[in-house]
RNA sequence: GGCUCCGUGGCCAAGUGGCUAAGGCAGCGGAUUGCAAAUCCGCCAUCACCGGUUCGAAUCCGGUCGGAGCCUCCA
């Protein structure tokens, strides 16, 4: 049974879905004013695995992430370049869906866009007027929050605690915590035609608006980062409850925020309090777009998605993750050991990892171990972790039992030589064993495809390294040490790293 | 001030009532190696502090200290 944690109830849940088998998932996702940053990406990943492992699981998901493409900040951008909102807007979300892309989101079903659902955002508006959830006022529309019984459940707090913006619109508004569905258009914003008057939606109700129009009424799952609990997902609730008169969502997921830590990545350390006290106070900051954080492309570029997306699911996505350097370059050495395992598996069996199907579902990766010992402790490494994921999505946990499984198999194949021998049976076991890794790397959305710069280079480099490895070769077998070392030194000079391996020797760049 | 959350080995990080507290990185010792690299084996924590509940707590309750988020745009 999975278990997932929800907002709501403050508590774990057991998960099930509204209809059998069926799950609709709505993700908050990108107000497209600027280019997105790290902080960005915790959620998609977190749900891009949520969505895999659930189909995994044997449930049909549909996954919506909406892109907000209309917002007093994208207008405010747009005057400052001097360009139309929606050229930002389309600039923005190219850089989004690239950033997903590079990181492996690639599970989401629909990417609705707030400006293409006007005529609903307008009719939503217009329902909770007609049900007296909300009045308008010299061409704005406010949601009555006193009218909403139930206000502030899902953050907790009283209507009357929750006091919203202040600002222009606060001497039109019944109440200081009502909020703007609708907000006319000064001069030349940009603007829709409605019955109040030209204007644009207000920040809340697109989101019940599309989810409405995609999932329904009601649906399983929303998430989004814990900082949209109030007040974007609380009126967002309000809104869509008021209407339709019954709960519009199941489970409320909500994401641990990120922080950035100093450049050496030592934050948070607990001895010599006093002594690190000064500098503490200003190692850990939110990330975030107004201040300044970015630079997720040069990120990219330097680690490579997979070693972020690794570094991100290695924490349980409800957790603060701190964000440094140095920690994505650990993630980085630790996803070597399977990369290693990868290569030895293939020079073994002649299979290539990467062309491995994953498992589609769960039972079909299950098998007999029988009475061998190294595949019953390989389905116990399997059984964890699935064990881990029911847990609320335990992806944390899960990657132990990946790390668990490479050390399993690396064992297995020194024990029983299995680059030197020959041994049909072994090899059956081994092949099983791997698949599963495969099965259960694929969830996390990991080992896709091979590493940039895995062994091996371009012909002509290969070509001289089979002749320097030749030429040792052969210093070696006369026992001429000096010469055999200072190959392998001056190659690692350069940043080449020889492997004399019982089956042969081998060679890795980086 | 109100509402949430967190404090586990040098660093990162699972575990939320009961076998010897996962896993990763770093370090140390060993096997292997001509020497290395890779791999394997072993070593390295009583869970911020104090008190309480319990046969039994890192895990529950109270307090103290420290840190974070939201209450204003924010993934």
């Amino acid at each position: 049974m999975i278990r997932v944690y929800n907002t709501l109830s403050k508590q774990k849940e057991n998960f099930q879905p509204l209809e059998e088998g069926k799950v609709g998932i709505y993700l908050c996702g990108p107000t497209v004013y600027d280019k997105s940053h790290i902080g960005h990406m915790v959620g998609p990943i977190i749900f891009d695995t949520i969505k895999r492992y659930l189909s995994f699981s044997g449930m049909d998901v549909t996954w919506v992430v909406n892109i907000t493409d209309v917002d007093d900040k994208l207008i405010m951008k747009s005057r400052d370049r001097g360009i139309p909102m929606e050229a930002i807007a389309e600039e923005m979300t190219e850089d989004y869906l690239k950033n997903l892309a590079a990181l492996g989101v690639d599970q989401i079903d629909q990417m609705p866009k707030a400006t293409e659902h006007m005529d609903e955002i307008i009719q939503f508006t217009q329902d909770l007027i007609d049900k007296g959830f909300a009045y308008a006022v010299d061409g704005d529309v406010f949601f009555d929050v006193a009218a909403d019984q139930g206000y502030g459940k899902l953050s907790n707090r009283s209507a009357d605690a929750a006091q919203g913006a202040g600002g222009e619109a606060a001497s039109r508004k019944k109440s200081a915590s009502d909020f703007a569905l609708w907000k006319a258009a000064k001069d030349d914003e940009p603007s829709w035609d409605s019955p109040w008057g030209k204007g644009r939606p207000g920040w809340h109700i697109e989101c019940s608006a599309m989810s409405r129009g995609i999932l329904g009424e009601s649906f399983d799952i929303h998430g989004g980062g814990l900082d949209l609990v109030f007040p974007h997902h609380e009126n967002e609730l309000a809104q869509s409850e008021c209407c339709h008169g019954k709960p519009m969502v199941k489970y409320w997921m909500h994401n641990g925020l990120m922080r950035a830590g100093d450049a050496t990545g030592k934050v948070g350390g607990r001895s010599d309090r006093e002594a690190e006290e000064q500098q503490q106070a200003t190692v850990e900051t939110k990330i975030s777009r107004s201040k300044g954080a970015g630079g997720l492309a040069d990120l990219i570029d330097t680690h490579g998605g997979e070693r972020i997306r690794f570094f991100l699911l290695r924490t349980h996505y409800r957790s603060t993750i701190i964000f440094s350097e140095p920690g994505l370059e650990e993630a980085g050495v630790a996803l070597e050991s399977f990369y290693r395992l990868f290569e030895r598996f293939e020079r073994i069996t002649g299979t290539d990892f990467y062309t491995i199907a994953p498992t589609a579902e769960r039972t079909q990766g299950e098998f007999e171990a029988g009475d061998c010992e190294f595949l019953k402790q390989v389905a116990d490494h399997r059984q964890s972790y699935l064990d881990h994921m029911d847990d609320d999505f335990n992806t944390g946990g899960a990657t132990s039992d990946l790390f668990d499984l490479v050390r399993t198999i690396n064992r297995f194949i020194d024990e029983h030589q299995l680059e030197q021998a020959e041994s049909t049976e072994a090899i059956a076991a081994l092949t099983q064993a791997v698949t599963t890794l495969r099965e259960l790397s694929a969830i996390l959305g990991v080992f896709k495809t091979p590493p940039a710069n895995s062994a091996g280079g371009d012909a002509l480099t290969n070509q001289l390294m089979e002749l320097l490895i030749a030429l040792r070769a052969e210093a070696r077998a006369s026992k001429n040490f000096e010469i055999a070392d200072r190959i392998r030194d001056g190659l690692a000079e350069i940043g080449v790293t020889i492997e004399d391996r019982k089956d042969g020797t081998g060679w890795r760049a980086g």
